[in-house]
Order: C-alpha cells, then structure tokens, then sequence
RNA sequence: UCCCCGUUAGCUCAAUCGGCAGAGCGGGUGGCUGUUAACCACUAGGUUGUAGGUUCGAGUCCUACACGGGGAGCCA
C-alpha cells in the first residue's frame, strides 16, 4: 500500500515500504512518522502488541532508515494526518546513522548543499507537488484546447531576442548557445500546426542575485496562428484561472503543509484588471515612486503595482523602445506595441509576458535593423512573413515564479528540484 | 559589477566595556503505554573561516583574502 491510499484501507493488513522520517518514543509505545514518497503516516509500535524482537529494532530506528513495516490501517485522529498503522512487523533495510538534516531549524547555504536529502523534507515535498500539478495542469489546459506540444531546440544558433547574456557552449567548431526562448520556433511551428506550445528549460547568464532569479528556469510559451492580441490576454486569464483551480482542488494537503492562506487564491476569477503602461507609470508616481514615461520596471515598481489589487494584473501597451523587437506596434498608437505583462499578487512580479507579433515582412525588418540584429542569423524568421504571413500572438509563462507565487515562498530557489544559482552549480 | 550583513560544537545561535568559550537541537546512556519539531536526567563534543597586525591579554579592535546570505543593476 501507498500511504496515500490509508482512507481505502481501514482495518486491512497492509505492507508500507519507505524511510523513517521522525520518531518519538514513550516507555513501551514507539511512534513511528514513516514517509514512502506519497505521504508521511504515523506507525505505532506497542510492547504488548508485538514480538519481543520487533520492539528491540523499533527502539534502534534512526531518523531516515529505510524499512518496511506492515500492520493493520487504524483511523485515529491523535495521529497526524487522521490514519495510523499498528504494526505487526517491522524489516530494516538499512539503519542511517547522522542523518545530516534534523527536524530543528537550519541555515539556507546548509540546505542548499545538502538538496539531494532536503528534498525529503515535507515542505519540500510540498511544494514540488505543488510544481507537478501546475505543470500537468497547465499541460492539461492546452491539450484539451487542441494544441500540439513542440519541442523547442535547447541548442541555438544565436540569441532569440538578443538582449540577454546567454550560456555559450562548443557546437563542434562553432559556437553554439542554450536556449533562452523557445518563441521564435514557435512562431514556425504556429504557421504549422495552427495553435502550438513548448514546454522546456531556459538559459539565462545574467548575475543575477535576487529571489526572483534562476539561472536555468523553466517556461511555458503557447503560439497562435491568427490570434488578436485581446483574445491572447482572455487565453492567459483562463490558464491562471485554471491551473490555480486544479491547485486548490488536488493540493490541499500540500497547501495545507506550507500553511498557505488560499484566500488569495479563490479570489483568482477572470477577468482580471488591466492598467495601461502610460496610467501605470502615473499611478506610480502618485504613490511616491520616481520614474517617468519610457523608464521599464524594476521589481520594487511591480510590487508597488500589483499590491494595487488582488488579483492579478495586466499591464499592456508598453512604449516599443523597451520591449522585444518583435512586438506588433498599436495601429492607433504607434509608439507603443501590443504587449502586457501579467504581474502576480502579493509582491511575486511578472509571471507572464506576451504580445502580438509583427506579421509584415517590411516593419520586421526595419525593427531588426533598428536593434542591430544580425538579419543574415534570421532569414528563417523573415521567411515566416515571406510565405504566407498571418497575425499571430503568445505569451511566456514561468514556471518558478508562478509556483512562488501560489505557493507564497519567499524565494524561487525552492520552486525547482535542484536550482542553478549564480555560479553555484551543486549538487 | 556595486552596496550591506555574516562566518564560534555536526546544525541553529549566545558570549555585556577587550578579561575562565556557552545553550538548544542532533549523537550516546538511562527513564516514561498516546506521542505530535514529545518530554525528563546524565554524558561526549571547540585550532572561534584563513593569513597578518594592535595589545599584558583578541571570539570581540584593524588590514587583506576566502566563503555564505540579503539587496541593486541586468533580467523573466
């Protein structure tokens, strides 16, 4: 039995297989915390309820021994979590001795060198549950809208948007650089397959040090064939609308577990407000932030923004000068271009940025000269307004700082299995 | 790249004005039949990050370096 299969199996004889994750002891009771993976369930060893020899081993158990124990599945509410086993017979695999991590308090730089155990750990556990079901949801929501996933290529030729500083890496005699975007191609594969996304990690060399950065994060960026740029922000409201939805659904335990407050949550509900860049700018000033029209935010000015409302927040229409040089110019504005930003609730910043791309052979041109990209890098690109040019629009999703956000952690670091951090790189 | 803070037992931290290096957890031993980061008693555990300097005397003051944390910029 799995543990998270207790409630089906009250008052049968079961067999549970995992690691010891605390232990207390009174006289001639032991209290086993046994976790397999799917949860952690107390264990209870009594003297006059089993052989001599299988309370003598109870006693020797040590934080994170690997054991098998089998008994019979009691609902009890004094056990934590509502179910316990009373246990008949108990196998050690392996008795662990100075476990490092113990259930006191420790340090983060302590921690992170010791990922590969922290990871046992329940908030931990926690939290990358809570990752995998974003993940399957977010899978979940664009499958069922009758999009193709397409893998994005990690190993590119030159920069997608050519701004950021990239890992750079040997592709045989030339060189070759990790992927910070898979948009570009899935521009290509939406003139292919109509709606398309790829789901992978994503590169960034940037020295940043800050609970909002990660050197290899990952991204979620869907493509549109022919989508306009105000049913691209409708598309983004109900993926967040419904990934939180699955979360509060099939997570509570975990929720439970890191003591978040969903209340912020069930406030999640489309449509969700939207504030232009240039009224942004002027709320901003009004609460006291120095920054002028044509300046680009920094994480202070999005908490600032977003804590303006519950929800999360659009800001669209940017001026093109500070955005990518793909984005499609606003026919009634052109100074400014059809992209938003979703910034998240409660300090988290952008977890969203999307636009409508330029569709014109002539004007795409133009804004590559005007960024000085290398046009002979991008004649594939051109070529996708070359034959058969159509409107189109999509967005990017982070994955780490939406689970920050859901999950209310204080830093990205713990939103990943094992994080690439400013030149940290183990374990 | 810049700014701030830190480095003392395996871990988390104390140590007053420069004057005997301590506690909790973890380890060990013993006790307790319903514990919830259990509790109680006893016990072992130290080149105070490294190298120099000031001083009768440095964990404490000064300089350099290393490592870690927080933030800025950059970025998502």
């Amino acid at each position: 039995m799995y543990i998270n299969e207790a409630k089906d199996n009250v008052n049968n004889y079961v067999e549970v297989k995992g690691w010891v994750y605390n232990m207390r002891e009174s006289g001639k009771v032991i209290f086993i915390l046994v976790r397999d993976g799917s949860g952690i369930m107390q264990s209870v060893v009594s003297k006059n309820d089993v052989d001599e020899k299988v309370f003598e081993d109870a006693k020797k158990l040590t934080q994170e021994s690997s054991i098998v124990v089998r008994g019979i599945v009691r609902e009890d509410k004094r056990a934590p979590f509502g179910y316990e086993l009373l246990v008949k017979e108990l196998e050690m695999l392996q008795l662990t001795e100075n476990y490092p991590i113990t259930p006191k308090e420790h340090g983060v730089g302590f921690l992170m060198e010791h990922r590969h155990l922290w990871l046992r750990s329940k908030r931990q556990w926690a939290i990358l549950r809570i990752r995998h079901r974003i993940e399957k949801s977010l899978r979940d929501f664009f499958d069922s809208r009758g999009f193709t996933l397409i893998d994005a290529p990690i190993l590119t030729p030159a920069a997608c948007e050519g701004t950021t500083t990239l890992f750079e890496t040997n592709y045989f005699d030339e060189k070759a650089y990790l992927s910070q975007s898979g948009q570009l191609y899935m521009e290509a594969a939406a003139m292919a397959f109509g709606k398309v996304y790829c789901f992978g990690p994503t590169f960034r060399a940037e020295k940043s040090k800050t609970r909002r950065h990660l050197m290899e994060f990952w991204m979620l960026e869907p493509e549109v064939a022919f989508l306009t740029f105000e049913e691209n922000l409708k598309l983004q409201e109900e993926m967040i609308y419904y990934v939180v939805q699955e979360v509060l659904k099939n997570c509570k335990i975990e929720l439970d577990i890191i003591e978040r407050d969903t209340k912020m949550l069930e406030k999640v509900v489309p449509p969700f407000p939207r504030i232009h860049y240039r009224d942004a700018i002027e709320l901003l000033n009004k609460k006291g932030v120095n920054i002028k029209y044509g300046d680009d935010f920094g994480g202070d000015e999005e908490t600032v923004l977003a804590n303006e409302f519950e929800k999360p927040v659009f800001v669209h229409h940017f001026p093109k000068e500070i955005k990518a040089f793909y984005m499609q110019p606003d026919p009634e504005d052109p100074g400014t271009v059809f992209a938003a930003d979703l910034l998240a609730p409660e300090g988290y910043g952008e977890i969203i940025g999307g636009s409508e791309r330029i569709h014109d052979y002539d004007l795409l041109l133009q804004r590559m000269k005007e960024n000085n990209l290398p046009i002979e890098n991008y004649q594939w690109y051109l070529d996708l307004r070359r034959y058969g040019s159509v409107p189109h629009s999509g967005f990017g999703i982070g994955l780490e700082r939406t689970l920050a956000w859901i999950a209310k952690l204080p830093h990205v670091r713990e939103t990943i299995p094992f994080p690439r951090l400013l030149e940290k790189i183990y374990p």
